[in-house]
DNA sequence: GGGTATTTGATACAAAGTATCATTAAAGGG
DNA sequence: CCCTTTAATGATACTTTGTATCAAATACCC
């Protein structure tokens, strides 16, 4: 049986984008369908997505939506903190944390691609200090530590 | 006056390119002249290269090099530890620690593109509790700390 | 509903990375 | 030193990821 995917429906959705739309009014920037669609979309996949994958489920709903056109999308979105980029696999997955605008760290299974977001302590004091020790006045932290969650060990361990 | 570059000149390019030597016949792997080359680029560089810079460095002296070759020289150093790609920059840089094969950090000024190769306990030991309390096995981690290095704000505060 | 600044669409392109297969060269043994 | 074997490279073409530009459309405020 395959792994239930933590898929975003409604209620959750609409809370989500009625987040959105708060944000957007405090920082004063317009809320637009495909910012709207865009979000939705990454949050109905449950998963990491591509750019160009994301674009694949825009088309159907919004056949004129351009790579271009969602970069700027997700890149305005993650200002607002609602979605991260993953570095290390070039996706894009919506925040689960959307309340604590904190540093987060990502963990990543190789095997089926889940991604878990935290917000360990530890991780954020440890790195803070490295760089006050280093005397890096830092602004972006990306901590993405990839293997194999329990799930997947389990599956392979009776083969 | 510019800040002046950690450029690795002889002898330490030749203590790293023997280094290089012995880590191949420790792992029955061969040193081409291509894997040579674009270590000793990278070395000479004394910063972050993307794959494409290296290529342009890499052509005079070598005409034939093409984009997969050099994606297969740096796969390989990677797997030998010599070489780290930074994820968030999509590009490589030579390893400042390569004795301990160890789990490292970098922090990169976002001005002057300097990168620091750290390799602090306390974030390891963090990074390792923290997959171990979400079950995952890890078996890489990227930590990417971007900002502003001392030098380019004492820079940038007079003027 | 109309005015205006922002966003989007369209187009084209740049940068980053990979697949395939014939050719070349590194490393070990004679 | 040459020969052989196996691994790596060169050549070519292609895929994926991300951006620049500018005219047309639209969200938001009044």
């Amino acid at each position: 049986m395959a792994k239930a995917h933590k898929t975003i429906q409604p209620p959750g959705l609409e809370r989500a984008l009625d987040r959105l739309e708060h944000l957007c009014r405090a920082h004063g920037q317009r809320l637009t369908r495909q910012r709207r669609a865009v979000l939705s979309s990454l949050l109905s996949a449950g998963r990491a997505l591509s750019a160009y994958e994301l674009l694949e489920r825009l088309r159907p709903e919004d056949g004129k939506s351009t790579p271009a056109s969602v970069y700027r999308s997700l890149d305005f979105l993650m200002t607002l903190g609602v979605v991260h980029r993953l570095e290390s696999t070039r996706s894009f997955i919506a925040c689960e944390h959307p309340e604590a605008p904190h540093w987060v760290q990502f963990l990543i299974c190789r095997r089926c691609g889940q991604v878990v977001e935290a917000e360990d302590e530890r991780i954020a004091a440890a790195t803070e200090r490295l760089g006050q020790r280093l005397g890096f006045a830092l602004d972006q932290r990306v901590v993405e530590l990839t293997g194999v969650c329990e799930g997947c060990r389990e599956n392979a361990a009776r083969h």
